[in-house]
DNA sequence: CAGTGTGAAAGTCTTCACAGCT
DNA sequence: AGCTGTGAAGACTTTCACACTG
């Protein structure tokens, strides 16, 4: 029987982001040093879960002495993939992808905003952050030629299915999608959805 | 089958926003009727997950037919609360919250948005959907006249942690925050945290 | 039949608790 | 001492598979 390289758990993979993202916090304040039960403490899960998860990928802490922040940022990003920056592309200049391509948190977090996009005549070449509106007819070449694999979708709803179908044929294969609905995507392409409907709405069922 | 004191895990309580949304989207193109794989198949879970979600709360479907539309969201909605709109406070007139005030996705989905607030003097008196942007002087007086419990966070990381706590003293018992930083809240107060760069940071780790 | 509701089984995730290193 | 990394235990979640019903 032979042993086989055991996949790491999504869910494991879903919070490394969260631990990269405390760490540029603490390293903000000044930390040089944090433990399993500092980071713990501030995201409120246990110090043995932050052990346990990243010891799916190697040692990176030393025995009494915990984490160098520096070196735990490091390594997350290289494991994460985000050493280098990736382009994004952004489809819909309404309201959100407005507030998508203005947000100043994509920068030295792994992502670069390379185009929004949008198919009303009376938005094109409005400048929206540091980008000028684009027809959403110039889409395929810009994602071709800056090899663009990573896109938001801030369209309505009833466009939303087909932009991503769109996406997925000019080689698009992650998708952040901001519209209330849930996209048919091949299963080789990777969706995040963003609702903020859905966290109200879950969070009401606590509320008496 | 007789309502249990025990209680319901809480991964099975978000799922159901989700089942909700699909209903509605089903209901809009007609459909009277479905089943646990219909929707199971729209939203890429079980079947069988779906059956055993709902069957925390009841029964709810007919055998050899499926669901109701119209009935399984009445339900969904009552389980979940928001059988009636609550009112929603915005914290923060840059670009997230004017998003999210003009959002038009709040209607008919739950919530009602009872005010947008900034401390920026430029911004007061702003226009935002239907809102004028208030001054977050105004913030304790609006949110226990109107007996709001509920508050969506929009400004800059640095200031969040001290918008939360304000928040939290006026009475606000849930929190839906999209500033990139994990809050400090008292456990009585639910929050969930919205940051698109995390899901970014968690697809980059499948893309080769 | 088609499709629900549900115990039991299988699978996954988290926590415990401790050897061992600095 | 203080803290990591980790098997083993425990808790939780999903899937299976089938009796049962309209």
């Amino acid at each position: 029987m032979r042993m086989v390289a055991k996949s790491i758990p999504d869910i494991v993979v879903a919070r490394l982001p969260l631990y990269l993202r405390a760490l540029a916090d603490m390293q903000s304040r000044g930390a040089q040093y944090t433990s399993s039960q500092a980071l713990g403490a501030c995201l409120g899960i246990s110090s043995a879960q932050i052990r346990k998860d990243l010891s799916h990928f190697g040692e990176f802490g030393k025995q009494g002495t915990g984490y160098s922040v520096e070196e735990l940022q490091t390594r997350l990003r290289q494991i994460l993939r985000i050493e280098k920056e990736w382009p994004v592309v952004i489809i819909g200049a309404g309201q959100i992808g407005r507030a998508l391509a203005a947000y100043p948190g994509f920068a030295h977090r792994g992502f670069l905003v390379h185009g929004i996009f949008d198919s009303d005549a009376a938005r094109i070449g409005d400048l929206v952050g540091s980008q000028q509106v684009q027809h959403v007819d110039a889409l395929a070449d810009v994602i071709r030629s800056a090899k663009v694999r990573i896109a938001m979708i801030a369209v309505p709803a009833q466009s939303a299915q087909l932009v991503a179908d769109q996406l997925v044929s000019y080689g698009i294969v992650a998708l952040l999608n901001y519209a209330p609905i849930a996209l048919n995507i091949p299963a080789s392409v990777r969706v995040e959805n963003i609702d903020p409907v859905l966290h109200l709405q879950h969070m009401t069922y606590y509320l008496d």
